[in-house]
RNA sequence: GAGGCAUUCGUCUAGUGGUUAGGACAAGGGAUUUUCAUUCCCUAAACAGGGGUUCAAUUCCCCUAUGCCUUGCCA
């Protein structure tokens, strides 16, 4: 076989939100994509026409635009090997059912849903197969003519897959290996259904990835136990020499507990599932996002990188461009991978306190303006350089600057019982002296040996003096250096806030 | 029930037929700091169990257990 052109697909179902976990999965196929010099495509997989959300395709689209991955081909962004909807494509499945319907390797069925589930209640381990597709209702129990007459009279039905028994299935995983399935095992799956004129997704999956020539199928562990059909439709298309290669990537599971993860435990445990905020149309309910919760991009993609593949070192800080460098399937783990959120806030620390100090000053600004102040950004990317270590998430710095903007109204009780002292009253008084005489708050160093030199021939207490000084600036005891909070208050508000301090704190 | 996949510190994981089984997050402790935080250092913490194979198994094989996935006219 010749060397084909890498080209991988995402392929999400627009049912709502797009989960954490497929996020996890677009990024393995566009590291993937682009560290062969591939293409990735984004195929929107809409065949349930019961299940359509309107708005998540855009929702799809925007929030990888937010994470940096881009697509070369599909909806969205065009293609040669369009429409790259599904439900757009009607007519071609129709032709590939048409094929399989030939070629005896599938056939009608009338079965309702209702016959099929009565079935299941029945007979115990009840499955559409090769053992019991002869006392259905289909074109395999049924006349020619008959078949013919009820599709003409427009009766409901069905294409199914006539799996050959007793053959063992070879799926050859990048991940996993040799894994080998006997057909018997395997249930005759519906294809096709007249009802809305669409294929199912194993019918619809196969012929898309063989026309749009996909050479690999990167996708979640979940789909692993239908691989085996999957192989077998390429076979019964004729289509094996260039089936793509499959790679199974292990399951996000829930943080606590078992099973998989889920939009419920973002709501229990506090953080997002989704990579974007998702307003439900239908039941108004709001989701948190990553980006809306202050995570930044980067920190999302190298978080999500590493659960479930690890490039064999040390190292856990990656850029995008690291990540196409060094990412290969064989090093993706087998076993699923617990959602540890908590090494996501991590990330996403160490991602905003290596932006600059301009960065996120550009970052606290809007939520200034919503808590009602503004800020010249040069001031602000000077204190932002004060606080920004302290920070998680951007809305953190509010918490870590608000005594900048706000004086404080009230004391700390735990601060006050434990520095603030008899003394500390004449300490500030005569403190205000000492400042109201240095001329320029802005020379930080030269201002506090002052200051200390002072205390010191006064032979004053200075763990005493600076942090009652703290608490009536702060308003308890916490904050950055002294001299620097002082330098941005500026003298006279400096000093009103002391004398306030000394008026109210008995 | 059936089929499949998996199993190294609490979590994400590295690793090897002979290692003090490594790193990170989280936890605990300490140092630094005029406060808080940061930073730095330290500590505790794992090869699911049982059989083999082998001089030697966490590593290879088998069994068991456990977990997960699938079992829809959803994807």
């Amino acid at each position: 076989m010749e060397e084909r052109k890498v080209r991988v697909r995402f392929a999400p179902s627009p049912t709502g939100p797009l989960h954490i976990g497929g996020v996890r999965t677009c990024l393995y196929n566009y590291l993937f994509a682009k560290k062969h010099g591939g293409d990735l495509l984004l195929r929107i997989e809409d065949t349930d026409s019961q299940r359509f959300v309107p708005g998540a395709e855009e929702y799809i689209i925007e929030a990888f635009k937010w994470l940096g991955i881009k697509f070369d081909e599909g909806v969205g962004v065009g293609g040669d090997c369009g429409p790259y909807r599904q439900s757009e494509r009607r007519d071609i499945y129709k032709k590939y059912v048409q094929q399989l319907l030939d070629a005896d390797c599938a056939y009608y069925a009338f079965d309702t849903p209702e016959e099929l589930e009565a079935k299941r209640q029945q007979i115990p381990n009840f499955q559409y197969d090769s053992h019991t597709r002869l006392s259905g209702v289909n074109s395999l129990t049924l006349s020619a003519d008959e078949v013919k007459k009820r599709i003409e009279a427009g009766e409901k039905y069905v294409v199914r897959v006539k799996i050959q028994p007793n053959e063992d299935v070879v799926v050859n995983d990048m991940v996993r290996g040799k894994v080998v399935i006997n057909s018997n095992v395997l249930d005759d799956k519906v294809l096709y259904k007249s009802a809305d004129e669409l294929p199912t997704y194993h019918l619809a999956n196969i012929v898309d990835d063989h026309l749009m020539g996909i050479t690999h199928v990167i996708r979640g562990e979940e789909w692993l136990p239908s691989a085996p059909l999957h192989v077998l439709l390429y076979r019964y298309f004729g289509w094996e020499d260039t089936m793509p290669q499959f790679a199974h990537l292990p399951l996000l599971l829930k943080p606590e507990g078992n099973g998989k993860l889920s939009k419920r435990d973002g709501d229990r445990l506090g953080f997002p599932v989704f990579p974007l905020q998702w307003n439900d149309p239908a039941t108004g309910a709001i989701s948190s996002g990553y980006r809306e919760s202050g995570y930044q991009p980067e920190a999302v993609v190298n978080f999500l990188a590493l659960l479930g593949w690890n490039p064999g070192t040390d190292q856990e800080m990656f850029s995008m461009q690291e990540l196409i460098e060094l990412f290969s399937i064989d090093r993706v783990s087998k076993s699923g991978a617990r959602f540890n959120y908590e090494k996501g806030i991590w990330f996403n620390h160490e991602y905003l306190i290596n932006k600059s100090d301009e960065e996120v000053a550009s970052l606290f600004l809007p939520i200034l303006k919503e808590k009602g102040y503004d800020c010249e950004i040069k001031r602000l990317t000077y204190i932002v350089s004060l606080i920004k270590e302290r920070i998680n998430f951007p809305a953190d710095l509010w918490e870590q600057a608000n005594f900048f903007f706000e004086a404080p109204t009230e004391y700390d009780e735990k601060s006050l019982k434990k520095r603030w002292k008899p003394e500390s009253p004449q300490y500030l008084t005569e403190l205000c002296d000492v400042l109201n005489g240095l001329d320029d708050f802005s020379k930080v160093e030269e201002n506090e040996k002052l200051v200390l030199d002072w205390v010191a021939s006064k032979e004053y207490h200075l763990g005493t003096m600076m942090n009652s000084f703290r608490i009536t600036l702060v308003g308890a005891a916490k904050g950055p250096h002294i001299f620097n909070i002082i330098d941005i208050l500026g003298k006279e508000e400096t000093l009103s806030r002391v004398r306030r301090a000394l008026e109210i704190i008995k």
